[in-house]
DNA sequence: TATTGTTATACTCTATAACTATA
DNA sequence: TATAGTTATAGAGTATAACAATA
């Protein structure tokens, strides 16, 4: 199971706090991680591309989709994103009637942002794509592996909780 | 150890492979992957800036100051990107003199590109700072977790092999 | 013919700053 | 004064196509 010991040197060099230095780029997991990510966005996109969408858009429409009614703020802050880009990716979802601004009744400065029935149907066939995309991704891990990945993957991707 | 179990909801919406559809976007691993190599990809950044380098120059450099003497066509194979992409990277860091192209004795059509003494030095403190921030990045797991998210991810992100 | 490196181009993503309307 | 949404812009990353030199 832990055949592949990352190896580390310490070569620590000229000071600081001095972590241990990957001895090589591939024992280290920032790099490990920009990789895997290029492999599962390409497969993504072209998994969605028929669907209208990429896995930006195809976020967007997932959390609107979902049970949460997202204001832009909250979706920006779950997507990790600035404001700003979500106003784009909202404006495209919105011109092609697959999700709605609803003005926040308790603040106006605020727009929920709503699925639509278009939209809902949109989603679940892009979902599905986006779920076989990601089984042949995953196909190599065992059920427990993929899902102790999602378990350390949610922990490093939240550095604020 | 496995208390946060993915849920999976069986939509299978008109057809094909019908994978399991994450019921929530949290639980998908790409999704988490993508939010995991931003944040990873914006702290490598900041950690590497003062050093002059980036995440994408920073792994050129890495692999020219490691033992591989790779071709430029092997920097686009480890790196996953495109020929026309590390010329770029190439290019810059040889005008800083960080590395050099060398003609490959065997082929005269291809580049090995090798680290110089000052790409080495620069390498060997940016190194130090990337693994201070890669340590932040993981301060929140045990070094068995980290060595298997390191397994997986690269079980992952080796699709041809 | 196929491959290595290169140039060019278009598009997407990322990061900031500034503005407006509301709170 | 602070926050939600918006606009604008610049830089970085991604994806293709075409070309010259060499295999």
């Amino acid at each position: 199971m832990f055949a592949n010991i990352v190896r580390m040197s310490s070569v620590d060099v000229g000071g600081q706090d001095a972590a241990a230095v990957p001895a090589d780029l591939f024992d280290d997991v920032s790099f490990l991680l920009a990789r895997a990510n290029a492999f599962s966005l390409a497969m993504g996109n072209a998994a969605l591309a028929e669907h209208g969408l990429r896995v930006r858009s195809y976020s967007v429409l997932a959390l609107a989709a979902g049970g949460r009614r997202p204001s832009q703020r909250e979706l920006a802050e779950l997507l990790r994103l600035d404001p700003s880009q979500v106003v784009a990716l909202v404006d495209d979802l919105q011109k092609r009637g697959l999700v709605a601004r609803q003005p926040d009744p308790g603040d106006r400065r605020a727009n929920v942002v709503v699925v639509t029935d278009e939209g809902r149907v949109v989603y679940a066939r892009a979902a599905s794509a986006a779920a076989n995309a990601q089984a042949e991704m995953l196909a190599d891990l065992t059920a427990a592996e993929r899902d102790q990945l999602a378990v350390l993957l949610r922990r490093l991707a939240s550095p604020s909780s």
